[in-house]
DNA sequence: TGGAGATAAAATGTCAACAATAACTAAAGA
DNA sequence: TCTTTAGTTATTGTTGACATTTTATCTCCA
């Protein structure tokens, strides 16, 4: 008999890491709570030595914050460390879309438009709700950064900011935000790209996300209002 | 007598993690070099669990690769990945400097104008060489990621970044490029962010970075001519 | 009743030893 | 001489124990 399913040639360390992280990004750990070692040492099975390599891991994707002698907390974004993702996103995304128009090649846009169509399926047959709840918009925003070819960014939107995107969406359970204009912009963006256009597809990118965060702020005061 | 100049409330791992990253920026580990373990530990008097701490949150500033069962490699960036950087500070700095121009208070202009006279000071006293040498081009663009009041964005700049542009740097012993140039372009950064044109402000930043790229690249180009 | 201080419990920081894997060395065969 | 293979060495991965610090609890006193 295996060992397990699917645990094989990597450490003990990255795979809890990603199981943590998960759990962080998921809600299963709520933002703000504490994150204790022995505790977790016994929920995973492992010792505290590479939980604390994993813990440092987490650090790095800035998904907890560790206190010296006092451990770590999963963070916890408030409005202003929302936004400032938001400011992040709208540049990297635009470089990352402007790249992708210059780079992209006839097959990669293919994929743009099966991705779409994918997604337009989906709106028609749930009343454009789904859409956006189930990350169907991340994927859009996945594969423009694939197409840039830029490893680094890559790395960075997907490997750090997507994920604490999502922490603060299920941390303020916040609902989808304007599908179907954000769908109307998602054409636009493939159309620009198709047509090699770098400079538009750059303008275009950094205008969809500066519309989503405005529309997050404008949805955050609505709620201190009430 | 106490324990030591400066070192207290702060954890062994903490304190390693710093050493071993100016060693890594500053050239003192070569890149591609084997992070030895028990060598390192040896070194610095400390245990291999804290070690391993602190290897990885290099990891987490992408300062160190790790391979499992193998261990830790100091990264050495190659031609694309150092232009990967510069696409990706193009678009940081750029919202940076917007960010900047528009929160930008008076005092801050201020210190943008002093920390240029400075520099120019510098520069003719030097013949234009040690400004760019001495990392006094950094500070300016430290000093203006500060303007922006985007925390994230500046712990990503100046905490992640600005460190493997100095590596690359060290680690192609490339000389500065166009000092007097990019001095100019520096004023006029400031000219904008004073008349808090955000538009303008981060179209020169965006311009100025991109320069800075395009005369790597080429100056890359005639190492591989040579 | 409320707070200050002492005590106890728990958590974090650190270390050294053991296990498992990879890297190196040397010997044997073609 | 080169390649393969076995054995040895070194390094990484993991664990449990100990030290130190923080946090919680309890007592005492105003």
């Amino acid at each position: 008999m295996d060992d397990k399913v699917l645990s094989k040639s990597s450490t003990l360390a990255d795979e809890v890491f990603d199981q943590i992280r998960t759990a962080i990004v998921e809600g299963e750990l709520a933002p703000g709570s504490k994150v204790n070692e022995p505790q977790l040492s016994k929920h995973y099975g492992i010792s505290r030595g590479p939980l604390r390599e994993a813990i440092r891991r987490l650090e790095g994707c800035k998904l907890v914050e560790i206190k010296p002698n006092v451990g770590a907390k999963v963070v916890s974004l408030n409005r202003e460390q929302a936004i400032e993702i938001y400011e992040i996103r709208e540049a990297l995304e635009g470089v990352a879309c402007r790249l992708a128009a210059t780079r992209a090649g006839t097959e990669d846009c293919t994929r743009l438009r099966e991705l779409l169509a994918h997604h337009e399926q989906q709106i028609q047959s749930d009343n454009g709700r789904r859409y956006f709840q189930k990350e169907g918009d991340l994927d859009f925003h996945y594969l423009i950064v694939q197409l840039s070819s830029n490893t680094r960014l890559f790395n960075l939107l997907c490997g750090e900011l997507y994920h604490l995107q999502r922490l603060y969406r299920c941390q303020t359970s916040s609902e989808p935000l304007r599908p179907e204009q954000a769908f109307k912009e998602h054409h636009q963006i493939v159309d620009a790209i198709e047509n090699h256009d770098g400079e538009l597809a750059e303008l275009l990118m950094k205008r969809h996300i500066s519309r989503a965060r405005e529309t997050l702020v404008s949805q955050l005061n609505q709620i201190v209002m009430n």
